[in-house]
DNA sequence: TGTACATCAGTGAACGCGCGTTCACTGATGTAC
DNA sequence: TGTACATCAGTGAACGCGCGTTCACTGATGTAC
């Protein structure tokens, strides 16, 4: 081999187990394991196994940021000055992970499952690195959800972003049983693309729910 | 003391611990420090670290579920016979999360993170526990879900029910650091009700969302 | 009432194990003169 | 064209550490006779 294809060897191989069981309880024996490498050759390449958590997010993240960026300025210059629908800003992003590169059949509900982990386990170090990298698409994301969402205040939009997310990487961080068990009890098969088009219209309408009402001191636990 | 309360304390201990970092990031040696217990004390009285997980949730699910059995008792009650609506059977969830007796001012918001955990971190042994133990509240919700919303195919509620389920479970087991954040950027102060309050209406919404239509084929990655 | 024994909560120290990381080393390839 | 040196990917073995668990033991309390 000219050049060394160790390193993605290991970073194909981490990507699977991370999203497989999550970034602690997968050990760099494991990955070296299934990778067929050295145990040191993870070291070697990438310094550190937060390094590698990093480096596996970045593979996938920094081509797919382009190419979302790419679909913002398109729905932008469709909409030439119109404020964007929801719906259609929630369906850039789905059409955007659909159109990524795929290393295999596997690739996207991968690639959704290490979001959903990012979210839900306590990686400060990735969370830190993730807001580092990443702050400009997402930050344009909620402009325009702002945009689209004129009717909402500021705290409810904010909660309301919280539950789509909420929503979207745990159905995706658990898709892989989650299918397991419809295919059982329903005998239905499920292509990520079909939850993605089950859960926008979902989360479009939870979205331009009516306003929340808060009645102060409403419904506090009674004194038993 | 006349009686132990070695078992408490060490419940108190990891059920806080637990709710902050995690199971697999939280170890014994951490719990029973904050206990002031001997390290050998898990183990003497719950013989593992994984019966410890589960007899923290048997601790707060039990009397939660004894709850939710009687509200939904009084709902069906009260409807006496017509269908029950979407947004009163969420309601009587978060109102029976309210009404339990609470071990400190944090309770309601460590028992909603633990839920969220338990269905995020990879625990098969809890899973199972949880099944095994609660599947009869569950069953009852479930089946009231389903008489709320006949209009569903079943297959779009089961995967409705997920993003439900997804956006609570999510939503509360990041609870505090999402509420920090709203109060830095907002200036806002939010309590768990308020939060619960903003969710309902959220979910009631996605899941009266219009019935999911599928083309088949449609929207496939396009060849590169 | 006194003695012997059983039970049980709790303890201190150690066990073996898997972890991420380090280190000295090899062997192939490229570069300088 | 040949030799000396530098660079670099990769390796094998070991390091120290924190982990969950175990074990022999203590000391207080209860029970039987």
């Amino acid at each position: 081999m000219a050049q060394s294809d160790t390193v993605d060897r290991i970073l194909d191989a981490a990507e699977e187990l991370f999203a497989e069981r999550g970034f602690s309880e997968t050990s760099l024996r494991m990955i070296t394991g299934k990778a067929k490498v050295n145990l040191a050759a993870v070291n070697y390449h990438f310094g550190s196994k937060n390094a590698l958590i990093q480096a596996v997010f970045a593979r996938f993240l920094t081509p797919f940021s382009v190419t979302l960026g790419k679909s913002f300025d398109d729905l932008e210059a469709r909409n030439a000055g119109r404020r964007p629908e929801l719906q259609d800003i929630l369906a850039v992003l789905t059409e955007s992970a659909a159109r990524m590169p795929q290393r295999s059949d596997k690739g996207i509900s991968i690639f959704m499952r290490l979001l959903g982990l990012a979210y839900t386990q306590s990686q400060g170090h990735l969370r830190k690195f993730l807001e580092q990298e990443y702050s400009e698409p997402f930050g344009r994301f909620m402009r325009l959800l702002k945009e689209a969402t004129p009717q909402l205040s500021a705290v409810d939009r904010y909660w309301r972003i919280q539950f789509m997310l909420g929503a979207t990487a745990f159905t995706m961080s658990s898709s892989d049983a989650l299918r397991d068990i419809l295919q059982n009890k329903l005998g239905v098969e499920t292509s990520v693309q079909e939850i993605a088009a089950r859960l926008v219209p979902f989360l479009a309408a939870g979205m331009q729910a009516e306003q929340t009402l808060l009645v102060p001191g409403q419904r506090k636990a009674p004194v038993a």
